[in-house]
DNA sequence: TGATCTTTTGTACGATAGTACAAATCACAT
DNA sequence: ATGTGATTTGTACTATCGTACAAAAGATCA
């Protein structure tokens, strides 16, 4: 209802709106959504406090509307690798395709949004840790598709898996894709220096070889219980 | 300077301090520290909210005291069954030993804390998700002693995957352990009601499965980069 | 019992939260 | 140039926050 495109301006407008949505992303992703007022948005997006009010309504608006921009983007590019992974013929090959059109879209720009899906994957991660509503629930409406699709096509690469542990394990490969973005300084400061957590590259090439060998593990043999446990559990 | 037994109750107390903890341990660790306010952990700790500053200063210290409380014990703990897991004399049962001592801890109970180790490391999980700051200088001052350990344990038996796959390695299992108590009920949910995320010791089982895998796997040759890269990267 | 601690209660204060709203300002079609 | 609708600003309201502190209550021991 607003689209001002009379002359030649198509794209570019320095809109407060824009601002103010890049700044609460930002912000909502280092801190959390209930450490960050209004205000402290308003201040870093070098807008009114009142400006957000008329945009987003209110603050879970302001989150809404967060996740509307990128979850369209995101799963859409998603949808579009995991359709090219499928394709792979070889079977070990596909699975580690499969699992990367899973991660990179996670840790690289997703489409024409500005920042990309690192910010916003680690804004899903802090709000999922604090169990945000808003959050949960289009979380659950949206990628809820998305991840059935995942781990149907994970099953299909690995029939002799049940599909639980499958679900378990791209469980935890949520997990640690979530973790890595939350705070890849841990991995700087365990690794001695010796590297850089903050590479989405190298933390997308360790995070696929580990998810990979992960899902090939043997399944959980639920039939027999106790055919091989290995020591300690209840020792000392 | 407390203390008073003098006749013969040594242990049980109706402490309105412990029922503090344990409210604010629960709050926190299901909606974040900003979200919960002293007087939402008075009201669930039936005490009043000045007997909150009374007891811990501030809300800070409040948060202070429970990790102080549960730090010890469960380094302790670990260290146990690290030092056991260390005998194991098969290199493929003692790696699977010490990935079990380091999660077994975190899912159950530590030593004598009621409620038990789950409830604390998700809240570390959501300390660690919203950047606290006072949460952050204790995880790196308490545990990074130990993830060395392990890492150390882990590397002595896996001796041809490089240190830096082992960080990595170690830093997914850690996030994937965090996710697992953050949100069991997405596993519920995805698997369609046919597990119960919330069942620590399937939770572990599976855990542990995935992650020795995800250990095993060949390392990251970073000396050369392309050798047999699969398909898909850029391709739609 | 009365004195001396510790603990709990009740209340209050200043700061800041989210949000509402009128006034000022801007962008643009005529 | 001017009118009109979209946006931005400034300010104010109420609620709630963390914390302080005095008074009440409870416990301990001479």
């Amino acid at each position: 209802m607003v689209r001002k495109s009379t002359s030649k301006e198509t794209a570019r407008k320095p809109n407060m709106r824009e601002a103010i949505l890049a700044a609460a992303e930002e912000l909502f992703a280092t801190n959390g959504f209930n450490a960050v007022s209004v205000r402290d948005i308003a201040h870093a997006a070098g807008a009114n406090p009142g400006s957000v009010t008329y945009h987003f309504k209110t603050k879970d608006g302001l989150l809404l509307e967060i996740y509307r921009r990128h979850c369209g983007p995101m799963n859409l590019r998603r949808s579009e690798l995991l359709a090219a992974a499928r394709r792979v013929r070889d079977l070990q090959d596909r699975l580690e395709a499969i699992v990367r059109a899973y991660v990179v879209p996670a840790f690289t720009s997703g489409s024409d949004l500005a920042g990309g899906g690192a910010r916003f994957t680690r804004l899903r991660a802090v709000m999922s840790a604090e169990g945000n509503e808003v959050a949960r629930k289009i979380i659950a409406q949206t990628f809820d598709d998305t991840s059935h699709a995942f781990i149907d096509a994970i099953h299909e690469s690995l029939p002799h898996i049940p599909r639980t542990d499958i679900v378990w394990r791209s469980h935890f490969l949520l997990g640690a894709l979530y973790y890595s973005l939350v705070t890849p300084e841990r991995v700087s400061r365990l690794s001695r220096g010796e590297v850089d957590g903050s590479d989405a590259a190298g933390a997308i090439e360790q995070l696929v070889r580990a998810t990979v060998a992960a899902f090939q593990a043997p399944a959980l043999d639920q039939a027999e219980p106790a055919r091989r446990r290995p020591v300690v559990s209840s020792k000392t």
